[in-house]
DNA sequence: CTGTGTGCAAACTCTTTGCATAAGT
DNA sequence: ACTTATGCAAAGAGTTTGCACACAG
């Protein structure tokens, strides 16, 4: 089920430092609504207009690198053409269906990685990233 | 060390279908003389220029692809802007330095994953990638 | 009103493709 | 010779940017 949130777009979105219009409000509305989500720019620039919010491409590209700056959504690296933004800012890791490129939450009590190895001098570990690539089952 | 190759580059990429050319041969030759390298095309581009082999831009995307599907080398998506490719096909995971974009190895024995969560039905695991993002440390 | 945000179109980056020329066998 | 590969330039996808107009506070 979509996890409750703890304060209205609106607020969420000021306490970015981000003015609450029309257009980020209802692309919030998009991401947030329906529980956890894996979008590209496209995908969600084609509900907005669907949903009879005519916002430009640009300001989808625009908005959502806002939103990630703020927190609010995280950029995935699954495949290197498309970005796909993740409406899960927790830690967790994911599937992703090759072919299909569909993305899938895993969630993170399922996994463990033991052992994780020291960082070279000088850096530490910003996140780890687990992306299990899925095919079609072949029938034997 | 690099570790040594079973058979010259010749014969390996005769093997894979490939006719060892001239651009081909040069292109193997930078990528497996030196151990494990983890290379954009524009790099491996400029490395052949630098080193007197002019070969064009497009003929190094063909022959990395080719080099892929022939299992000599393989995609890494640790960035959606840059493909990243490396010669290293064995079972290992990676660092990612954010902001040098600099891809470094983990040997695979310092990495477990336990618990691997069930595929969904129909699918199987076609791979793991784990990717530890690295960033300076902040000195307190 | 004043300062941000938005939309459009143009620019940019990375990548792929078509076709004439060159190289491999 | 015959076939495949290469190079160039053009096209294509995804993304970013500049500037005039519109909206929020």
């Amino acid at each position: 089920m979509p996890h409750a949130h703890e304060m209205p777009i609106e607020t969420r979105l000021r306490h970015s430092g981000l003015r609450p219009t029309r257009q980020r409000v209802a692309l919030a509305d998009l991401l947030f609504a329906k529980g956890d989500r894996h979008l590209t720019v496209e995908e969600l620039h084609e509900e907005a207009v669907t949903a009879g919010v005519p916002v430009s491409l640009a300001t989808v590209y625009n908005t959502l690198h806002q939103f990630t700056e703020a927190g609010l959504i995280r950029v995935l690296a699954v495949e290197s053409s498309k970005t796909y933004f993740d409406t899960n800012v927790s830690d967790h890791h994911h599937f992703f269906v090759e072919g299909e490129n569909r993305v899938l939450d895993i969630p993170v009590s399922n996994i463990a990685i033991d052992n994780l190895p020291e960082p070279p001098e000088g850096m530490e570990i910003a996140n780890v990233d687990v992306i299990i690539r899925l095919r079609p089952c072949r029938k034997d």
